[in-house]
RNA sequence: GGGCGAGUAGCUCAGUUGGUUAGAGCGCCUGCCUUACACGCAGGAUGUCGGGGGUUCGAGUCCCUCCUCGCCCA
């Protein structure tokens, strides 16, 4: 027989190694992860479109598990939108990430004993696009591996010259809408990277450090009096201009406009007024250093203060603008923090060290290398915000666009309203070059899309700014950029602009997603995406985020070869819950990673059995089967299969909003990933697996036209099963799809991947009742088998068992054989009295399951068992009654609770009964 | 300091506008290599819903308060 040739042939387990690689490859061989601009409805097509752009990775990063989460994510949801039938596009591309990526070379370059100089910027660069263009991209092959459906031909690259043009025509525009400008302002500065960061890239760290209390003596005062003032960062007192203190703050009212000396440095300062300082913080006396805090830049500003710099950018002292001589020798290039211990004992000695205290304050790090970050007075390009985020700010205000998890709206709308200018400038050699010329003739500044060469002014030479943008300058324009943008006639752009979902980690919120929305009404007057899913972090079992330089990583790859590609992607989808962070092990990949794996076998193996029982020969369409040909368990599974794929379908949530914005009631709908995932994994593996597969044994292989219709319903539910798995397990699903012999007359088509998903009805009245007569015939078999694992029973050994039923004879008589196999019992249906010692068991519906065991019963046992049955239905149903009695429940709750209620108790009273009757009988009252 | 959120079984989490005997997965315990599957089958145990108070016929769900933890922003 060929079928069990076959079956021979097929391991017993999955083996994910031996089929992952050449499905991919059919795949992309035919083509059905390109999306078609022709077939957008928006481009004169008959699809929806359905686009989500994937946030682009690092170009010289390698998967980790953050990746393996969110990829697997977005490519669960692109292909769940592909089988709804929507034109289904992922964009997929990478980030020439300026700071890490120039981090690395210069790494690269320490290690031969050159520094970036030695090469000079031109050298650096084409260093740098060397190393990306041989190892860069290297993230985008090993998506692939976990099955990722992008549409690789639109592979983009945030510094290929489509994307870098899109980026010298955003800042041009927005130059000319007076949106981005030069400001001289303190701004963070990352003395290692020497580069200036965003507010984003400066990120807070809670720290233990000290504040320090130092005497600055009043000049002219009669004894020594002097004010304390209190500070975290004593080596920036060099750069003190003034002291500051409350208008209203009588200690020190009369001192206002005196002046004290500042130590160290030796120069006089005034003391100053302003209602910035805050008299209960500290001594109620602030230094003020313009150039090296930005508050204090504002209160410089206010009060026409100097602003002398006294760092390098290194983070060395240094006599820097309008210093004058304030760092004292011995100080110059001494790093800032042993300057700052040596700046203390020199106060200490000079007594002016008043106190020192233990003080908790958030400091700010570089996101890219956790140095701590120095406020620095410099110039640097801008964007005025504020106008940017109003439209953004509205678009999820008024439901345009939904960020889930809901909560992180207000994050959103907190951050927007609270907008801060977004410093655009950093000062590398790798990225896109500011397209800002300055003519050093006339002091003219040409901001153009073009290189220019003269100066339009004066024809002087010019000189392009030195400085680069900012990465995220270039990655907020991604939904646009990709698409084709500038070019405003892309058919790309038409077909797929706005885009769907964005899903990403909520790190990036500000950094990236909002700085998109504003993108997107800037450029296109249309939001990117209506709905941004924010799910959650990888973390270890002690919850601390994955990551290579913790060691605490895992290599979505190995999973890969030892658990396969579905069990890693079964295993993120399963553990999303809505905004929940997703804990693995990395010390015990097995204990992560083996319910994927073991799910996957378990597919592997009802597959197995298809193909040995129901065979390889086309299938009757379940469509043409008629509804007297079904049995109760063909209705019963058809009906669970209809719950299932209603229930994926609502966990998976509108694709997009009906109209062009989200219903209140539709708004935090969906995206419930381990909701869906649980369905169908319940649906495969506890109804088709556990019961209805074990329903047909004895069906099919009986050369009968029943065999033939278990045979059609078994292939159908396997079938929409593995639809319904695919997007989690792709590879799996489609190895086993391939072989089902699916009717001729089906939706047949050439792929898993490329099958209609399925469609549910409202469930009828008939198959609601079939159903729960089904799960009669279920309990009826549970019973059975728990009275088997109370006593012990060999589950080899047959038994006798007795139905006794007073509503439902005729049912369990029609089933008395299945109920007979499943529990591996002769079923006996009727009156007959058991003879000698039984086992008991009530069903809901009354009925009565009888094993005679004769002296195998022990019947205190048996008594005990009833009993306690007896015990907890007594409590629950005097607590029943006791509610049914209460004059303030009757009257004031629902009338359907009440209802409910009242049957409730008309059950469990005719149950006690049996039961009392049961305990009378068999233990004598 | 300001804002947001969380605390439900050993672990990770569901729990709709208050209304069945509070659920799921994993883990755990017992018995089984039953001819698709031991990466399996059958059966089982497990909760003062963070503490306290209040509103209500009725609170895991609403209000107040306290405790613990997380995130974002100053």
């Amino acid at each position: 027989m060929s079928t069990t040739q076959e079956l021979r042939d097929l391991p017993t387990q999955y083996e994910p190694g031996r089929v992952e690689r050449a499905i991919y490859e059919r795949w992309i061989d035919a083509g059905i992860f390109a999306a078609d601009e022709k077939r957008s409805r928006r481009n004169g097509g008959d699809r929806d479109p359905f686009v989500i752009v994937m946030p682009p990775p690092n170009v010289t990063s390698v998967l980790h598990m953050g990746h393996g989460l969110t990829y697997t994510v977005q490519d669960v949801i692109i292909r769940w939108r592909r089988m709804v039938g929507d034109e289904a596009l992922w964009v997929p591309g990478t980030d020439h990430a300026g700071i890490a990526t120039q981090n690395i070379i210069e790494k690269q370059l320490a290690s031969e004993g050159k520094t970036k100089f030695d090469l000079g910027r031109d050298g650096f660069v084409a260093r740098t696009i060397a190393f990306v263009e041989e190892t860069g991209g290297e993230i985008l092959r090993q998506l692939r591996a976990i099955g990722a459906s992008a549409d690789w031909n639109r592979t983009a690259y945030t510094l290929s010259p489509e994307l870098s043009r899109a980026v010298r025509e955003a800042f041009v525009q927005l130059y000319e809408r007076g949106l981005i400008y030069r400001g001289h302002r303190v701004i963070h500065w990352c003395p290692r990277c020497m580069t200036s960061l965003s507010d984003e890239e400066a990120e807070h760290d809670e720290e233990m450090g000290r504040l320090y209390q130092i005497a600055y003596p009043v000049v002219g005062a009669k004894s020594n009096a002097s004010l304390i003032v209190a500070t975290t960062r004593p080596e920036t007192m060099l750069g003190d201009v003034a002291v500051a203190v409350h208008p209203d703050d009588e200690r020190y009212k009369k001192l206002i406009g005196k002046s004290v000396t500042l130590p160290i440095a030796n120069v006089e300062i005034p003391v100053i007024a302003d209602d910035y300082v805050d008299p209960t913080y500290g001594t109620g006396v602030l230094k003020i250093t313009p150039a090296h805090d930005p508050n204090d830049f504002e209160v410089g500003k206010r009060h026409k203060l100097p602003m002398p710099v006294i760092m390098a950018p290194d983070g060395t002292m240094a006599n820097g603008v309008d210093a004058n001589a304030r760092v004292p020798a011995e100080l110059l290039g001494i790093d800032r923090f042993e300057a700052r211990e040596r700046i203390i004992r020199t106060l200490e000695k000079s007594r002016q060290l008043i106190k020192v205290e233990s003080h908790q304050h958030a400091v700010r790090h570089c996101y890219r290398c956790d140095t701590v970050v120095e406020p620095r007075l410099s110039d640097q390009w801008f964007v005025k915000m504020e106008p940017l985020a109003k439209p953004a700010l509205k678009a999820v205000r008024d439901g345009t666009i939904r960020i889930l998890p809901e909560r992180w709206e207000a994050v959103y709308i907190n951050w927007l309203e609270n907008i801060r200018d977004w410093n655009i400038s950093r000062q590398l050699w790798w990225g896109h070059r500011i397209p800002v010329w300055y003519c050093d003739q006339c002091n003219e500044q040409i901001v153009s899309r073009a290189d220019v060469t003269a100066c339009s002014k004066c024809g002087g030479p010019l000189r392009q700014d030195e400085d680069v943008l900012d990465t995220w300058f270039s990655s907020w324009l991604f939904p646009i950029s990709t698409l084709g943008w500038p070019d405003k006639s892309s058919a790309a752009l038409a077909a797929f602009y706005p885009t769907d979902d964005l899903i990403t980690a909520p790190e990036i919120l500000f950094f990236w997603v909002s700085r998109m929305i504003m993108a997107g009404y800037a450029f296109m007057e249309a939001p990117p995406f209506h709905t941004v899913y924010l799910h959650g972090t990888v973390r270890d079992t002690n919850h601390v985020k994955m990551s290579k330089s913790l060691g605490n990583g895992i290599d979505p790859l190995d999973v890969v070869t030892n658990y396969g590609a579905d069990a890693l992607r079964y295993t993120v989808v399963a553990g999303m819950g809505m905004g929940a962070d997703l804990m693995l092990d990395p010390r015990d990949l097995e204990r992560s990673f083996a319910p994927g794996r073991n799910f996957a076998t378990k597919l592997w193996n009802i597959g197995r059995f298809l193909l040995a029982n129901v065979g390889t020969s086309s299938v009757r369409s379940v469509d043409e089967l008629r509804d007297n040909e079904l049995t109760l368990a063909d209705r019963w599974i058809l009906g669970r299969l209809n719950a299932t794929i209603l229930e994926c379908d609502v966990a998976l949530g509108p694709a997009r909003p009906e109209k062009r914005k989200w219903r209140p009631e539709e708004r935090y709908s969906g995206l419930r990933l381990s909701e869906y995932a649980e369905s169908a994994r319940r649906f495969v593996w506890g109804d088709v697996a556990d019961w209805y597969l074990e329903t047909t044994k004895g069906r099919i292989g009986a050369a009968s036209a029943d065999s033939e219709v278990a045979r059609a319903v078994l292939t159908h539910v396997f079938d929409y099963a593995l639809r319904l798995l695919h997007p989690i397990m792709p590879f799996i699903t489609e190895t086993l799809w391939q072989r089902l012999p699916l009717p001729f007359a089906s939706d047949r088509c050439e792929f898993l991947a490329i099958a209609p998903w399925p469609i549910p009805h409202p469930p009828s009245k008939a198959e609601t009742h079939a159903m729960s007569r089904f799960d009669l015939v279920r309990e009826a078999v549970s019973a059975v088998r728990q009275i088997r694992s109370d006593y012990s029973i060999p589950p080899g050994r047959l038994m006798d068992t007795i139905i006794q039923s007073r509503v439902n004879g005729e049912l369990f008589m029609e089933h008395s054989a299945m109920i007979g196999r499943l529990s591996r019992s002769a079923v006996k249906v009727g009156t007959h009295s058991a003879e000698g010692g039984a086992a008991h068991s009530v069903l809901v519906d009354g009925s009565e399951i009888i094993i005679p065991l004769g002296s195998l019963v022990d019947l205190s046992k048996e008594c005990d068992k009833l009993r306690t049955e007896l015990e907890q239905l007594e409590v629950q149903l005097t607590a029943l009654s006791k509610r049914l009695q209460n004059e303030g429940f009757t009257s004031r709750a629902p009338a359907n609770v009440v209802t409910n209620e009242r049957n409730k108790e008309e059950e469990w009273t005719k149950r006690r009964e049996q039961l009392v009757e049961k305990v009378k009988a068999l233990c004598g009252g």
